[in-house]
DNA sequence: TTCATCTATTCACTTATGTGTATATAACCA
DNA sequence: TGGTTATATACACATAAGTGAATAGATGAA
């Protein structure tokens, strides 16, 4: 970051907010913080991590702005800070999809080969 | 990938997706070919990265079906294969410019304490 | 076939990312 | 204060990701 122009950086922030979404874990983290805010340990246990993990996948988000802390006596409760990242994620489950299905058809060809 | 559920799998494959965008340049790449179908070198240049540079991060998108090559004469044309990448692109921008709003919102704040 | 152009790949290297284990820090309660 | 629970961090390590420079591979033209 040693002297880049505005539209760089800005370009830079949002890859960055990218790679938040991708790893596994923080999917399934943030669809689980728009079901429900959570604290750590219970996150890790529905996710399926260690404590230290999700605590640092969790870090990750807040790094960049994607979910929000708040201590709440010993837990501290992790909300998810604008719904248009699970719509964001939606999309791309979509496209995923999509690609998924092209595939299946291309396989119907190969087993079975226009008639002619 | 040994043995996992079928959740995780496609959990792994959404994640792969968005990996794909957690790149300025592949960003910046992604934006280009939603404007216009391009060639490798021509992306280059308007991205402002090397020739191998823009051809590694073609296929990268292309391994997670994001863009599509077609050979034209000694030129390989890239396509965007589904405008769902740019609109979740679109609202990840959006997330970003919120929070810095409201990091701009919290400058003032600090500037301008709340008189009392 | 030979040359020119465009694209993909290899190599060597650097940096980033993620993990488990152990431990530090913080908050609550007795 | 001491004990318990919850969260964050440090350490050591393994793997992934990205790069420039050089070169291989593919296509079209002469």
């Amino acid at each position: 970051m040693v002297t880049q122009s505005l539209t760089q950086e800005i370009t830079q922030l949002h890859a960055d907010i990218c790679s938040g979404l991708a790893d596994p874990r923080r999917i399934l983290i943030l669809y689980a913080l728009s079901e429900k805010a959570s604290n750590v340990s219970d996150l890790a246990v529905a996710i399926g991590i260690s404590q230290p993990a999700a605590s640092r996948h969790l870090n990750i988000l807040r790094e960049r702005g994607m979910v929000a802390a708040q201590r709440e006596g010993q837990s501290v409760i992790y909300t998810i800070t604008d719904e248009r990242i699970i719509q964001a994620l939606d999309l791309l489950r979509a496209v995923l999809a999509n690609k998924l299905k092209n595939q299946a058809a291309l396989v119907e060809q190969v087993a079975e080969p226009p008639s002619e």
